[in-house]
DNA sequence: AACAAAAATGTAAGCGCTTACATTTTTGTT
DNA sequence: AACAAAAATGTAAGCGCTTACATTTTTGTT
């Protein structure tokens, strides 16, 4: 057969070539990769030697193809504009990266369909296990996953009764804690602008948390005045605006992220209303624009980093069938200058 | 051979159980899936139904192997808890969903010798091409990628003269002009706060346009105060205390980016200084928290997402063997309070 | 020194696709 | 209706690894 392709002469080196530069078989040189400890130091030295000198590295394909594992952990959120999953995903990245494993990403711009759609991509595209966000999904995913054997992990939220993995914290909690502190102020008519709480379980959670401090203090939870809209600080602008000059407008605003606190703190300016005296607002998540706000936002810190990291984590043990346990992380109240 | 493996009763449909439900060779499906011009509807008709109602989805590393291309392209970024990159990689992202591509990340945190490890990982797991920060690396890695024919491209940084491909934008450009506007202000004592210039290319050569601005005006380059750090808000308010506090204090301190820039502020706040009367103070990116800051920052406007967008494209076009060209985006002084 | 057990190595099949080439079927022209 | 050209389909090799099983070599024990 002569040279029949246009592959160039100085081709990409396979296994094969590294055995023969090494003098040995090709099941020898998978193993000096893959299982060292089952080669003597000799043989690992010879084919070593023989990597470095032809510049050798593996074909991952090939690889994943005849091991049945890719090394490859998929991450669908919604998007990586919003500074929570960045900073999660990075260190979701971190850790897999330690651990030999690359990641595969991609966004569902919190939207339902799309993310049914990735997570078969990334499956078909051999992710070992995958992170998601929330819980809230078409059950028959569940079943795919469970039927495919993918591990899975559901971060940014917790359901602890539900049997699946999750490292996450208490949304409704959290936000109910919060909320708790507004009202003990002296707050009675309460405002809340949210993300569109129909898809999203972790908006939806924070309202209730809203709702059932109201609850516990009295109030009825009826009277929340709450505007759903989508994450950006424009339109957190403009639903503060909505709420404040509608009737009998609240004196405290919950916001369901910084992002959306950010917005409302610009729409108080805009409506020169003093905050905290004439408005409390307050923010969700802790992100670096909570502290660096014109008025540092009194939110609620989120872990996200450590999330990111056990989240990962999780997913390696569960790959090495070592049996992996959720794990709910806690959140705190932090007092700033907006309440 | 009895069910010799552990493997499930109902184990993964291939494409030969496809084509054996449709009643059609393995090639017939496979170019129903790839190339479905050249199959007839009838076919295609049989074939979409035996998928669907086997739940079939190709193995995207047999695929890769056999047609070698992954449809897979690799990014290695500093990191991406910084705004500007999530975002321009978001974008970058969409524009490869889009178009069949799946995204592989890896971040470097701003090292080289990482940022080398990465490039060769990501070459292992098979990405079809890569995009890469900036110019500045070891030789030896283009010629690397070249030897290899992985296309990549090259961003937020551009070199006009070089022959590689990039999308992105005059550091040293931008950054003059802003420093010609500061010292047409009357600024004669200035400051910058820099990310690491050594291994940092879009770092020195902002630097290199401040000096040239003050060339150009007549002050001495030298006289520039400098102080080098990594990018964190709380570095750029210790840097900030450092310039200020020691001889001959700078009135105007410009910063390599906005989160140092944010961080100056706090110091300058700390200080009891007024902005911009006592100092002034610049940042560069435009990302959100500029326009939010206590004072809102003056800086350099970036085009992040449409880069990150052009960049996908560019990679796309040179994988498909349309000749692709390089683009340099504008960027756009904002002039906003803290100059 | 002889032997059994353990360690190291080799042989070759197989992972699930794509695609060059060969063959069959359909379409269009006279 | 007969034929050539075009379209559709099939056959089978091959992509570059891993790994079960077989064979050879080394180690340790008496």
């Amino acid at each position: 057969m002569t040279n029949n392709s246009n592959k160039p002469v100085s081709a990409v080196p396979k296994l094969e070539d590294v055995a023969r530069a090494a003098g040995v078989s090709t099941a020898t040189v998978s193993r000096c990769l893959n299982t060292p400890d089952r080669v003597s130091r000799k043989t690992i030295k010879r084919v070593m030697d023989a990597i470095d000198s032809l510049g050798y590295s593996p074909n991952y394909s090939a690889r994943a193809l005849a091991a049945g594992r890719t090394n490859t952990i998929g991450a669908i959120i919604p998007t990586m504009e919003n500074a929570i999953f960045a900073r999660g995903i990075q260190a979701f990245q971190e850790e897999l990266q330690k651990n030999g494993c690359t990641l595969l990403v991609a966004s569902s711009s919190y939207r339902q369909d799309l993310e049914e759609e990735q997570i078969k991509t990334l499956t078909a595209r051999g992710a070992d296990a995958l992170l998601l966000i929330g819980f809230q999904r078409d059950p028959h995913l569940y079943e795919f996953l469970e039927k495919r054997k993918i591990p899975f992990v559901l971060t940014w939220a917790c359901k602890p009764s539900h049997e699946q993995l999750f490292v996450g914290f208490d949304n409704r909690k959290a936000m109910k804690e919060l909320a708790a502190r507004v009202i003990s102020l002296g707050h009675r008519s309460l405002g809340c602008i949210s993300a569109e709480t129909a898809t999203n379980d972790r908006a939806s959670e924070r309202v209730e948390g809203i709702c059932a401090a109201m609850q516990d203090a009295g109030l009825d939870p009826g009277s929340l005045r709450i505007v759903e809209t989508t994450y950006s600080i424009e339109n957190g602008e403009k639903a503060f605006h909505q709420l404040l000059t509608g009737d009998n407008a609240p004196t405290a605003v919950l916001c369901g992220n910084d992002v959306l606190a950010i917005g409302a703190l610009r729409g108080a300016a805009a409506l020169n209303l003093r905050v905290p005296q004439d408005v409390a607002i307050t923010g969700f998540d802790d992100i670096e624009l909570a502290s660096v706000a014109p008025i540092p936002l009194t939110t609620v810190h989120v872990p996200h980093r450590r999330m990111g990291q056990l989240a990962a984590r999780v997913l390696i043990d569960a790959l090495n069938d070592v049996p992996a346990s959720s794990v709910e992380l806690p959140t705190e109240v932090c007092l700033r200058k907006t309440l």
